[in-house]
Parts: structure tokens; sequence; C-alpha cells
DNA sequence: ACAAAATTAATAGTATTACTATCATATTAT
DNA sequence: ATAATATGATAGTAATACTATTAATTTTGT
């Protein structure tokens, strides 16, 4: 009885993500008007990825972006204070899309280990395809996060942000593997910094892999996945099993 | 005899850095004219740290930097292209420099866990005291590495300004730690993984202590020192001592 | 000591960025 | 039909990220 309740939530869940029902709750301080509310919103969000993507956030404009999508500077400006707090809404956008499949992909396993296994699968791997039926691009939004995340919470504002609540999704999804990891070993001394490592390191390799490969062993055989698999599972049971 | 000759090679190296004869060696395309060989480029270089680490690299300019050490913006620019490169001047001593506190400190130890237990507090510790002796502050230079390295590679430059050498001196270091890993467990698969891990995830625990401590176990008690020893060397003797 | 060379300072100027403000026009809701 | 709302067009400001030129100062070679 129970688990049919249980896969009918499932399912549930799934129809809403194929009916794009599925709305990442992103912090309404972040814009000055919600880009969803509208189709002028949507493109900016759209084609602010592909320009990212293809021009690197740091010669991004607001202008370049207007005349991409055959809108005007100013419009733009009605959605987003700056191109900082773009940034910050498409990688929010972005934890919260992984946060949603880590929940729905681990909700069913109750093995600890396997649990825990597939987590770190999802945040460490490369997005590899688009849903299609968004317009957002997940894959290129992945490679923005590679490539430009850190500069969102390297300034001197972060610790104002970080009190407004702009990184809450992503430091719950920490969280969450945090607590996947306690329930491997309880006696792990360092389950928070783990987690963090894993998200953050994970990005770092695929980088690194881009663009410095003498220092990674990751390539197309070895994955940042299968890296900080053995990692974590090194440091977890170890105390536990001997 | 031969201990002899180590132990004195040993004491000219220390004369030399108590001297100030230690120079780090810098990529000389990083600068148009050397910092070192002027009284205005080592003010540069002393204020900019300075400044950076007060204001943060997003809204240092040369402009500011001139005003705060009396000097012209044009005159800054006759030593670096751009703040860009002068990041990557700083960034290279900052790297340099650990590297020679790692060479010089490892050097005299045969046991290949202790050298590189070694070799991981000093890449991971927080530098506490300004050596004094030169016009560089190495605590400040530490903290700027900590909050703005990440933006020297995460450009769309990377691979021109890697080509260029412009990364030789991290990556060395990169390579020592990889070494001194594999010393310890020829049979472990990540060596170069786990080093650059160690080394970009220390500069993250440290900032996520200051400014995101619910992502971080470390703390006044924990230092990323012990963590990453923790994490290194459950991950190496697991196979080998099993 | 003095001329030549090199360095630094001062000033000005350009293109771009990162916005803000205003007003006109188009769309939509009632 | 009218009001409200969204978007577009234009203009304008202050700051940034430089380059160029010329003048003043310092260093160096003889």
């Amino acid at each position: 009885m129970i688990v049919i309740l249980l896969i009918l939530c499932q399912i549930v869940l799934l129809m809403k993500y194929i009916l794009q029902d599925l709305k990442v709750n992103i912090n309404n301080n972040i814009y000055l008007k919600d880009p969803e509310s509208s189709d002028l919103g949507k493109k900016i969000v759209e084609f602010s990825i592909l320009l990212i993507n293809d021009i690197g956030f740091d010669s991004f404009t607001f202008k370049k972006l207007g005349a991409k999508i055959g809108s005007n500077e100013s419009s733009i400006y009605r959605y987003f204070e700056n191109k900082h707090k773009l940034l910050l809404y498409l990688t929010s956008w972005y934890w919260g899309w992984l946060e949603y499949q880590l929940v729905f992909t681990t909700n069913s396993i109750s093995d600890a280990k396997e649990k825990l296994t597939k987590a770190i699968e999802i945040i460490t791997r490369a997005t590899k395809e688009d849903s299609a039926f968004s317009h957002i691009n997940e894959v290129l939004l992945n490679k923005i996060v590679i490539n430009e995340y850190s500069k969102s919470y390297l300034t001197k504002e972060v610790d104002n942000e970080n009190k407004e609540g702009y990184f809450s999704i992503y430091k719950r999804l920490i969280n969450r593997i945090k607590d996947m990891i306690i329930e491997v070993d309880n006696t792990y001394r360092y389950p928070t910094s783990l987690a963090s490592t894993v998200a953050e390191g994970a990005l770092h390799q695929h980088f690194l892999r881009d663009h410095f490969s003498s220092l990674t062993d990751c390539d197309d055989q070895i994955t940042p996945t299968t890296y900080f698999i053995d990692l974590v599972f090194n440091s977890l049971n170890h105390t536990t099993n001997g």
C-alpha cells in the first residue's frame, strides 16, 4: 500500500517535471521582475545563457544581450538590477534543478551507500542532455556554472547577499549531501567539508580537464565522478569497516 | 660528508631567504617592466596588495592605486598592461613563495608520509606571519589568493595565457605535491587530481570558514590542514596497508 | 660637472560600461 | 473606450580602461 503511494508520488513529480510545472523557486530579491512571468523575461534568461557561454561573463553586457534578442537594454534592467544578479539567478536555477534531480533520484533508494553514490554521480557529472522542454539549455548552463560560479560569491558583498538568502539553494544542496554522508558513516568528522569539497571540486576538475590537463587525472576514461566516489568512500567506512 | 654538504646547502638557502636575495622568478611577459627593478614598481606591488585586500579586486583600479601611492595612473600602466596581469603577477609571486617554503621544508625529510604531511600543512595553512623583510605582505597576499585567485584563470583567455606560461609556477607546485603523493602510494589512481583538490580545496575551505560557515566543518578547532591530511591519508595507504 | 638617456608626472582624450530618467508606443485587462 | 502595464527609443551621466603626448625630473655615462 505505502509502496504504491510512493510510486504514485513519483509519477506525479515526473509529470510535473515533464509538463514543466516544475518551477525552481528562486529568492525573489534576486530579480526586480520575475523573468518567468513574461516572454521577454524568458528570452532574457534563454539568450543570456547562450551569450555568456559564448563570450564569457566578464565581457557580457546587457547592451549586447539586448542587441541579441532585439530588445532594449533598459528593458532588461527592468528584470535584473545588474549582470551580477542575473548570474545569481542563473546559477540558483542550476542548483535548484540539480537539487530536484538529486531528490527525485535518490528518494527511493534505501541503502545509504547506494544513495550517496547516486548523489555524487548527480552533482559531479557533466550535463549531457538538454531537457528540450524549457527555454533553458541545461548543458550550456552547466558550462557556465563551471566557468563562472565562483565569481558569484567571490565578492565584497557576499556576506550581505548571503544574509539575503541568495545562496540558499546551493547551501541546501550541500546540506543534503552532508546528511547522506552522515548516514553512511556517522563517525566521520568532516561531513560538511567533504560535501562542499565534492561539489566545488567537481566543477574544478571539469575546468582542469578543459584547460589544465596536467593538473588532473580526469580525461575521457576517468571522470570526476569516478574520482570523487573513490575519494569519498575511502574516507568513509574507514573507521567503521576498518 | 654528504650530510654536512646538504646542511650547508640549506644554510645558504636560509641566508638567501633571510637576506631577501630570494627572488621569485615570474614569467616576464606578465609585466611590461619588472616591478622589482624600481622603487615605483615595488610601491605598485606593495600598495596594490593593500588596496585589493581592502576594496576587492573587482573595484580595484589603477587610478585608485595611483592616488594611494601618490603616483600617476599612466605610470602604473608602464609596469602592467592591466589589472588582470597585476593579479597574475601577485598570485604567481604567492605560489612561488609557497613553493619555496615547500621545497625548503620538505627537502630534508626522507620519510614519504612525513614529507607529504608537511607539504599538505604548508599549502593548506593560513599565512599568519609577514616576513617583514620585503615590501610584500604575505598575510594579506594569502587572503587575496583565497578571495581572488579563481578570477585569474576563469577567463576566456586562459588557454592562451596558459600557453604563455603564466600559470607555470602553480602547475609546478601541484606537480610537486603529486610526486609526493605517488611516493607514499604509487598504486593510487588519482594523484594529480588529489593534489589539485587539496590546493584548490584549501582555499575554498578558508573562504567558507569566513563566509559560509554552514558549508564547512573548519573553524577555530578544525583547520583545513586537519581535514585535508585526513582526507589524503584515507585515500592513500588504503590499498597498500588495508 | 654636464649632456644624453631614461623614467615619471601631468594632462587630455576616446570608447565602452553600467547604469538612470524620460517619454512615446504597444498590449492587455476591465 | 479607458486605464493600467509592459516595452521601446532616446538621451544623458559618471566611471572604467585604457592611449597618446608633452613636460619635468632623475639617473647615468663620460
